[in-house]
DNA sequence: TTAGTAACTAACAAAAAAGTAAGTAATGAG
DNA sequence: CTCATTACTTACTTTTTTGTTAGTTACTAA
């Protein structure tokens, strides 16, 4: 749970006033928010499939992750009244949205990756 | 110090391997990296005039992130034989390149938080 | 009735990141 | 010789994030 009393909280928050890139990074800057997006995005829209496609993520980073990225609106559940039961995830409009700029985010790395190589 | 062996270490490698965009975030993903990125690209170039623009940042969380971006050659150290002693700053090439990207980010931010007003 | 599957949650521990307080080195001014 | 300035470093603590293990609910198939 955060500390809202912290000056740790009202840095973070100085920032995301200062620099509005700190309010991208708010939505995508931990360990598995942007890979959960990211596959979402590609059509992986089910608990135990993205399990399969991030296999070293545990079950509670995947809930805690899927958990904000539905708080914060980003991605939408939708539950299917079947049996065994079928839970589905997908992008939002918002969600949408941030696509260009992880999009962008990814070129950057490839391309950092290959020079690196070089 | 980073342990070499945890698991959430080699989580974060999986996952620069697997979506490139987490290597960008290993550039800018801490607290005030991009700030002071930011920062220095816009001029301001030393060590105290970086603490007047960012007033809650400490001298060591400071002096760890310019460490960090030299490090990581996006920035450089030009140390001028005066007294008082002046070192600067500057933008490497490799570090402009982040920039747009940052400036992609500083969009989508600055957009979200409108729509969040209105 | 036992086992299995899907989608989780809770309690706790470890690791990493951020913050606090004090100190350092080189130089020059008074 | 003491103080001020610039640009840091060190030791330590707190906060935050990530990971581990075990359990839960609702259903069905054998």
């Amino acid at each position: 749970m955060r500390k809202l009393s912290s000056v740790n909280f009202k840095n973070e928050k100085f920032l995301e006033y200062d620099c509005p890139f700190m309010t991208t990074l708010h939505f995508i800057g931990k360990r598995w928010k942007p890979a959960v997006l990211w596959k979402i995005n590609e059509g992986v829209n089910r608990f135990n499939e993205l399990k399969k496609v991030l296999p070293y993520i545990s079950d509670k980073m995947l809930a805690n992750t899927i958990n904000e990225l539905t708080e914060d609106l980003i991605i939408e559940k939708k539950i299917y009244d079947e049996t065994p039961l079928r839970i589905e995830y997908y992008m939002t409009d918002f969600g949408k949205s941030l696509i260009s700029v992880l999009e962008q985010m990814n070129a950057w790395g490839e391309n950092t990756l290959q020079e690196i190589k070089n």
